[in-house]
DNA sequence: CGATGACCTGAGAGCGCTCTCTTGACAACG
DNA sequence: CGTTGTCAAGAGAGCGCTCTCAGGTCATCG
């Protein structure tokens, strides 16, 4: 009795439905149970025919397809999610307040690959950007409560609580950078060390004998990272490392303009810099100009990013370029994989950069 | 007999459920009927504190806070979206391939704009990168499946088919930037026209005669109302405007040094040049400089958008600043009325822009 | 003092889907 | 010819939530 009245219910029901959209708010009619009347199945074989199982007939594949064609049937997100506990979509925290982020165009790139790979899987990416403390507790709330499959999380602080409430929470977890505290996660970076030696045995290898450094803010692993390859490249050709060389910075330009300034003050004899950004790299230029030093004639610039700012200077910056869309491909990998497998295996992934060659390192004596 | 037993099973469930995570992918164990359970009350009860309905007696909400706050009860938005055919999350479209997107902050600014105002609502937003055709008809599929209650289109081309295809579907949209032709969506805009004219209206006000202009392309509204507003500011001054005093560039600093050439060999007695976007006066002020013109004693440059570009040429360039983080504010505004509110009413939101004087500009005679 | 609201609260149906379990058909086997 | 196995397909029970209706409790009023 029931069932017969639930079954007419739905017929009739489903009947309104073919003809156009029925009340406020439904987009799309039809259901798993319009495509099933329509084909003359089950709605399980419809489910089936949909997840792609094998255990379908051809004939009713056939069949329930063109239910399906004809009623331009969508599965409802909402629906299958409650059952599978799957969202489908995995958030992307961003809690960089300001500077890197805006100053150049890393995180769009990263975006882009991350993207690129979930959309590719047909999966979502759900962004939060928490601006204040009380936005970043909501955003791990949310994070945390099952809505999201995945996470992954750019800039990472030192004090920032969310991978531990994550891992915690057991929810599959990927950095993008490597973290300054060892959190148990995995992680995706590029290689800033080999990166910055690079840099600097290019300086080396053209002839420069007092190479300094602008390093990045030493409480960030690109900072800490592209002063070690500094230091590996110094150290491999001259023996020692020599601290007068050396002078911080925050990646600004004007911190690049200031470091310049002390590192001409401790060491007028310098010939070379390498920056650890392009923006700094711009301001040491700016100083160095004004205090009458060729580019490249007598003091070699090097930067790093390979940014717009890179070829918006003169002479134009050798730079070193990252492969920051890779990065973000790899980072989605990594997590849907993290959520397919079972395996909870961390892995880290460091991806390789290239160094650019401008002007602002030409050989001394070259044209 | 049926709901005995039905509540028996619940009630077994919820106790294992509070003992932690029962069984795999299951996050945060609490439901609705567990946390009624606990309070000793109805889901119904429950549902209603949760939303906030007004017709709660004080105790009974008190009892149903603290059974929530014990338990930790998030409420599962599938379930909810379920039934209430809100999803909760909005759709981001960005269509740019690499341009503008990645030469200036412009879009993590929008971003961020957008995304505080839905945080602070409990809203998501869903980011979509198509890269191809077939990606933008896979992401024209999927928000028109009612997967996000409204749509915000970023960098509209002439030819996206998404506009139509989405207010065919009902789907409250909001664009940002103005479309260049004419679709039947609300949108919001910074005021590109008066932010060329003050531009130039500065460069008329501090003595200069000769003012040209290297306008953006001119199949984007952002280059075409930019010119429109060069144009305004020049033709009250000197009552005509003079072609041989524009040129056409694409935003890039590479366009921008080549529309300069144009400009010298055409008109070497110019004094002044307004650029439609900074990366372009970056290039026409290298290209001033090599050849032989001081700015800005002979030449004056401003440059439109306000990037890092703007403080990294020597001397500094004045530049059009927008506001572009309350762009995304208001975007995000628009589209949370129009999917709340029933008007269908459209609306054109246009910011005011500012100007910001540095050396690049400053009076032929001043020091 | 019974009737009338006003106001809370509970019962229950269902949103659209997945997935286990069962059934039914048919072939192969002893 | 009965038994067993295999495979396709259906029945049905939920997933967790919202929301309509119906009921129950009081204070208020004629």
């Amino acid at each position: 009795m029931v069932n017969i009245k639930r079954e007419s219910a739905l017929t009739s029901e489903g009947g309104v439905r073919l003809n156009g959209a029925s009340g406020r708010n439904r987009r799309n009619g039809s259901t798993l149970e319009g495509v099933a009347l329509l084909a003359g199945v089950s709605r399980a074989t419809v489910s089936r025919v949909v997840n792609g199982s094998p255990k379908v007939s051809p004939e009713v594949r056939r069949d329930v397809e063109a239910a399906i064609e004809r009623l331009g049937y969508v599965p409802n997100r909402a629906a299958r999610s409650l059952v599978t506990r799957r969202s489908g979509s995995f958030g992307l925290v961003i809690t960089e307040p300001t500077g890197r982020l805006f100053s150049d165009p890393f995180f769009p790139r990263v975006l882009r690959g991350i993207s690129a790979e979930l959309t590719a899987r047909d999966l979502q990416l759900i962004l939060l950007m928490p601006n204040s403390k009380a936005d970043v507790s909501r955003t791990g709330d949310y994070l945390s409560a099952g809505h999201v499959d995945g996470v992954v999380l750019v800039s990472l602080h030192g004090e920032d609580p969310l991978p531990a409430r994550l891992s915690a929470a057991g929810i599959p977890l990927v950095l993008v950078g490597r973290p300054l505290r060892d959190v148990s996660a995995s992680y995706v970076d590029v290689d800033n060390r080999q990166g910055a030696r690079s840099a600097v045995e290019h300086l080396i290898a053209t002839g420069r004998n007092a190479v300094a450094t602008i390093s990045g803010p030493l409480d960030m692993p690109a900072g800490i990272d592209r002063l070690a390859g500094y230091r590996d490249a110094i150290g491999e050709a001259f023996r020692v490392t020599d601290a007068t060389l050396e002078a911080t910075g925050d990646f600004t330009q004007e911190s690049g303009a200031k470091a310049m300034t002390r590192l001409l003050a401790k060491r007028p004899d310098l010939d070379a810099v390498f920056a650890a950004s392009d923006l700094m790299a711009a301001g040491a230029l700016s100083v160095l100009t004004a205090a009458g030093r060729q580019v490249p004639q007598d003091v070699a610039i090097v930067g790093y990013d390979d940014s717009p700012v890179a070829k918006s200077t003169h002479p134009q910056l050798t730079s070193v370029r990252q492969p920051i869309e890779e990065m973000g491909r790899e980072v989605a990998r990594l997590l849907v994989e993290a959520v397919e497998g079972t395996d909870r295996v961390q892995r880290r992934v460091i991806l390789a950069t290239e160094l650019v060659k401008r002007a602002s390192s030409a050989g001394r004596h070259s044209p």
